[in-house]
DNA sequence: ATAATTTTTGCATACGTATCTATTTTAGAT
DNA sequence: ATCTAAAATAGATACGTATGCAAAAATTAT
């Protein structure tokens, strides 16, 4: 392609200054006369410049760009988060490189080189596992990371989750204040901290109450494999309760119920779940889940990494934000419940 | 943060070259000794050494980034392709920089602007309108754009669509068929293409069978709007068969239809629509539908922007990728369709 | 009006890499 | 072994900007 590069040395000339009034009229903070900002912006405007956002950041080190790292967007609360994210740093001056996390296109370690060679100056990575070796490296490089929707032991990682552990004891409690006896779990992948610390919430607050699990499958956070699960956990002495680790598998286990099994829902077995994706609410599901505050995370993820990386080698913060279990039809509502 | 930050001068040093031995190395095409070669990765490999993206834009003019311009990501035909598109240009060595139209961030110009600052070598713009000054200015910067899933007269840039209007008279032709007397149509937002062209093609199809538009509201492709548009329609004298401009719009439609208005689908009212989103196969909803082929849109997208970016002031193409109707049972099957 | 201070400005340099040019090394042919 | 052609290499420069430094201009204080 032809191209027709305007660069602070044309302008300088145009203007009769010399380039690093240009720069400095272009800089915040630096100083430049009220008359030869005139005469600048003047034939910039003329000449149709603007300031080369990669040049600028060889000489400074600051890219404004963060890299954001995902695995995959079928399940809604990622795009959705992904629109916040990116909104939200747009404001600050920062733009998103986004990266996808798919078979085909390597392993997730070239990929977070790949992230690297960029100069980024922060990683977002969304439901991805970091290896020790690529934490070490962005470290060693200077880079922030910060996990959302995920937390990793041990790493000092910073990470922004919602409230799991509680988020799934609120889960228990609603079925069971609901009088459900027989309490089944649909585990979303099992290397998920999101998926471990649902469970552990929801099993401690059954135990709490005296009672156990019924019955649980496996849905890997597919929602093929979340009804597979539900074929398997109802083809013998069905539940009638189930908690489903996301949204996303939970309206395969209700149309699974519905048109396979012929249930009704909540009459015949009640269903819950965890994120409150916006589909959520719509009649067809009007499903009863926890909700994952995607707002309030992709803010304080915003925060942690604005302040890590305008702050030398800040300690990770581990943020959790509480997550309201938000009650509609897909699950008896027990008596009395506010 | 600190910084450690490893350069080629650098790997240089350590191998007992120079530093341009090193760029050569990294460089296809460039010569360079089997031994070089091996003393360089030797020591890039001690140091930690990968090449500086940025640096090597600077002097080469090829930045591997292409600028994603995408309006809003709620339909999620949008997070699909965006995975694809990002997917398919990463195995090509080229980047996704993301930009959000959304309202707070500024308006429309000013986001095509920062855009262009990061020196990306080509632009593909979904679902949202460019204006023409724009267009030129990217015409200007020898920055190629694609639109995706867009289309506009009179600029000659580049689009990929489906054919909505083939796809739109698919729709008209199934209901017809179908033996549907009163067809109702539910219009996106009126600005857009891809809008007009499946509406223009419904029509078309109605009218060379004789028939024509029973009934007409406009959804704006949002599901308030479009489920206000169904009660409208359906308030009196109710059609027999609606065709919906998206499947988003239809998942509201259908909802609306069957739990306020009390309707079956499709024994009292045939819903028909366009993209063939995932959730159009959920059982919930079994959408009937006009299939938007995100793979290959993506593919051609993807062809096009690379052949805009390796050849000098190439014209603009302009593709539309076919869109078979996939029947599923929101829509009264006709006899004998094959 | 002069001196002391602050602000503004131009010049030179640096950021990390690719590439052109000239030179050296290697391989090939006689 | 000598000459020619090809390949490899080091050195120098350029990409577009920010910034340290010293000189110049503008402002303030005396």
């Amino acid at each position: 392609m032809t191209k027709e590069k305007v660069t602070s040395q044309q302008v300088a000339q145009l203007a009769g200054v010399s380039q690093s009034a240009v720069s400095r009229v272009y800089t915040a903070g630096a100083s430049a006369s009220k008359k030869t900002t005139a005469k600048v912006h003047k034939a910039a405007t003329t000449l149709g410049y603007r300031p080369n956002v990669l040049a600028r950041a060889m000489v400074s080190g600051k890219s404004r760009i963060i890299g954001l790292f995902v695995g995959y967007l079928e399940n809604q609360f990622y795009p959705d988060a992904i629109e916040k994210l990116s909104t939200q740093l747009q404001v600050k001056g920062y733009h998103v490189l986004i990266f996808m996390a798919s078979k085909t296109a390597g392993n997730i370690d070239s990929v977070v080189e790949e992230i690297l060679d960029y100069q980024v100056e922060g990683i977002i990575v969304a439901s991805v596992a970091l290896s020790s070796q690529l934490a070490d490296r962005c470290r060693l490089a200077g880079v922030p990371i910060v996990l959302f929707n995920r937390s990793q032991d041990g790493e000092g990682l910073s990470c922004v989750t919602s409230d799991n552990f509680s988020g799934g004891a609120k889960a228990a409690r609603f079925l069971l204040a609901g009088g459900h006896k027989k309490i089944g779990y649909i585990a979303g992948w099992e290397g998920a901290s999101t998926q471990r610390d649902r469970e552990f919430g929801f099993t401690a607050a059954l135990q709490q109450a005296g009672g156990t699990l019924y019955a649980r499958e496996v849905g890997d956070f597919s929602m093929e494999k979340a009804s597979e699960a539900t074929r398997q956990m109802f083809s013998e002495d069905s539940p009638d309760a189930v908690f489903v680790a996301n949204d996303h598998m939970a309206f395969a286990v209700m149309d699974t119920l519905r048109f396979e099994l012929g249930l009704r829902i909540p009459e015949d077995v009640s269903v819950i779940s965890y994120d409150d994706v916006p589909a959520a609410a719509w009649p067809a599901y009007n499903l009863t889940t926890v909700r994952q505050c995607a707002d309030q995370m992709v803010q304080e993820t915003v925060r942690i990494l604005m302040e890590q990386i305008h702050s030398d080698g800040m300690q990770g913060q581990q943020v959790a934000i509480g997550s309201p279990i938000i009650v509609r039809g897909s699950a008896r509502i027990p008596e009395g419940w506010e």
